[in-house]
DNA sequence: GTCTATACCCGGATAGAC
DNA sequence: GTCTATCCGGGTATAGAC
């Protein structure tokens, strides 16, 4: 009963999570899914429109996982949580220029707004620790911290500044 | 009189710094030096040797571009106007694994040495410090931020926390 | 909406002559 | 150390039959 194009879209998100980007071809979609490459165009202009998809659920699915923190450090969390969860899915929706123009409308700011109002709405300090957030995980994600970093601490002592500087309403 | 081994990686550069690393190919490489393909392989083993030759390159500029910085604000400012003059290059150099085992000794250390000195000392928060900036700086060149956004405030609200971090030798 | 066949382009890399 | 010829693999996408 399901649909179509719901069905590509999951198999692409599944071929992405086992992996990383580059295993998502229109072959490899179509073997997953039973039929040949060719028939996917039924469904989809090009294979950039199936990638944006995943990108979108991708990013409800975070903005969902991020929606019940209460703090900056829980927010911190669950952020970091859910990169070491689906790190190539996270990698597909964080790095590289996102096709804005193939999202449905509101996804990107739906995955912003928790971070925005846990900052108390300045964007200053929104993109700060959003910034701050994105290295730790990307970072780690790619490797480059010593495997013998204590990553733990370096997102406290990050964590700790930030929440100083929200306490301060930004005055510094 | 110069090497041929180091007109490959210059010629590398110039083709990732043109038009990223994808531009980077040997038959592309081959061109811009005025012979074939096939006779770059008897100068690299393969295109990954070649490809980290121009890593530790970027690697050792960076670290040279830093070196003056007597901050870290000053820092940042040299960090950002690096990524910013080249990013191809800092995309390639601060993205994915680092091909660690084909980089001569000391260099990726190197890079990171104005930074640690820089916050004093503390690993966590060199560390912490290091995700921000390269969270900010891979956030513009991504064009993840919105057009209008103030980055000269994000940047400041950022640095004025560490700064304090600093100063207080991480007791908050 | 699926298939087969295929066009088209690109990549890394090797063999062997000179 | 350069060349030519070539292998081998992979990708996106289209045409046209069913």
């Amino acid at each position: 009963m399901s649909e179509r194009p719901g069905q590509i879209v999951d198999a692409a998100r599944t071929l992405i999570e086992e992996g990383g980007s580059a295993a998502l071809t229109m072959r490899a979609l179509g073997e997953r899914l039973g039929i040949r490459a060719p028939s996917l165009y039924k469904h989809f202009p090009d294979k950039g429109a199936v990638e944006a998809q995943v990108i979108a659920l991708a990013l409800r699915e975070l903005a969902n996982a991020l929606a019940a923190a209460d703090s900056l450090v829980s927010l911190a969390e669950a952020y970091r949580a859910y990169a070491l969860a689906h790190p190539h899915l996270y990698r597909l929706m964080s790095s590289g220029p996102l096709p804005r123009h193939l999202l449905p409308a509101g996804v990107e700011e739906a995955a912003a707004l928790p971070l925005v109002r846990a900052v108390g709405g300045d964007p200053d300090q929104a993109r700060a620790v959003w910034a701050f957030a994105h290295g730790m995980v990307i970072l780690e994600l790619d490797g480059r911290f010593p495997p013998d970093a204590d990553l733990d601490g370096a997102w406290h002592a990050g964590l700790t500044t930030f929440a100083a500087l929200v306490r301060d309403g930004g005055r510094r």
